[in-house]
DNA sequence: TTCGTGTGTAGGAAAAGTTCTACAGAAGAA
DNA sequence: TTCTTCTGTAGAACTTTTCCTACACACGAA
């Protein structure tokens, strides 16, 4: 029989990929857990055919506790869930160890497709994910500010204070355009969508 | 027998809150909807003793629509179930003519307190947002985001979600003059200057 | 009842930002 | 040494945002 551990600080969540568990799978066990803490606890106590995780638990640097998951319960495989849109995290989250990720967005349908992938150790990645990674030639670092130029990091730092492109770019007397150049490579290096994720991303790896 | 409609765009929340009620309340009759098209047909379809109703469905002015719905259906309580914090729109939410807000924080055993007595017509307001109501009637208003109207706090919220002027004036429906109007003042009211200081206001007053 | 103030809404011009393309030099791979 | 990729830079065209103005309606004060 199967046993699946369900984390997530949310109750009314829980509850509902639990029912969805229990539809789909009458025979499966299920464990919650709610932090940090009681995933590690209960990873420890018993072993577990499938860990679903919310990605945004409080005081939780999620790639990190992937990264210890996946190291220590080798045979657990791990479904991440967020409220987040793939693409911002998806692809973090699978290099760190993951072995599928799920946006709120999916419907129930893909989630049992997710949880059938898992169950049989085998990845689960959504079209749209699919593509971002076959967009990736070459990966590195596992710190992404590591992967920008000296000039990119600058512009970067000046974005995080708040600072617009004229700014910026009469500050570094350069042209707005080179500034605008320089924003959008940071983006696409640190793949964020606005300067929100990158905050995000720079306190995310405490920059 | 009780009739409940429950509102949600996201699959595994509604069936959350389904399979919730289903074993609270054995006898409850449910039914979905997932969208505001949806909610208004089933509402005219036939009549609900509950709608428990999403407040971040895509295209919807979440408070315009639960004043229509409560004027058009007086007997239906809203209860409204939120992932932002109630301190966040919890009064807002009651102003507009719902009789109760839940966080996606809440336990379910709070869900079943609320559900008790909206289904019995009294509303609910949990302790912290009971706390918030006493504050406001008593002392002024030093929270600044108290004097942004109903429309600007929306407004705020969504770029506090790192949206940008034309997704927001897309999704609201709006002209982009008109929601960088909003913005503007805004940042008049809450004298920042950038969407961080924007950021930063409202984590500093926990909102 | 009239007057001011706040709010929800836009138009239109100007400013800021983005995107696409380009290119030269540096640095690393073959 | 030659080839490729990365980096710093910008022009030009285009899109988004800002800014200033405006207007109708609601509401409370006078």
């Amino acid at each position: 029989m199967k046993k699946i551990l369900i984390a997530d600080d949310h109750s009314i969540i829980r509850s509902g990929i639990i029912s969805f568990l229990k539809n789909a799978y009458p025979a499966v066990k299920t464990a919650e857990a709610i932090n940090e803490e009681t995933i590690l606890q209960q990873l420890k106590e018993s072993a577990f055919d499938l860990l679903i995780m919310d990605m945004h638990m409080p005081d939780t640097n999620i790639f990190r506790l992937i990264e210890v998951i996946h190291e220590t319960y080798r045979a657990t495989p791990i479904l991440i869930f967020s409220m987040s849109p793939e693409k911002t995290f998806g692809v973090r989250v699978l290099k760190a160890g993951a072995s599928g990720f799920l946006s709120k967005e999916s419907s129930l349908d893909e989630m049992e497709k997710a949880v059938n992938l898992l169950l049989n150790n085998k990845k689960y990645v959504s079209e749209e994910l699919a593509a971002v990674l076959a967009d990736q030639s070459s990966s590195k670092t596992d710190n992404p500010f590591d992967s920008l130029s000296a000039r990119e990091f600058q512009l970067a730092n000046l974005l995080l204070q708040g600072k617009s492109l004229s700014d910026i770019a009469k500050q570094l007397k350069i042209e707005i355009s080179t500034a605008s150049t320089y924003k959008s490579r940071i983006f696409i290096k640190l793949r964020v969508n606005n300067l929100f994720e990158l905050k995000e991303m720079s306190t995310a790896y405490n920059l």
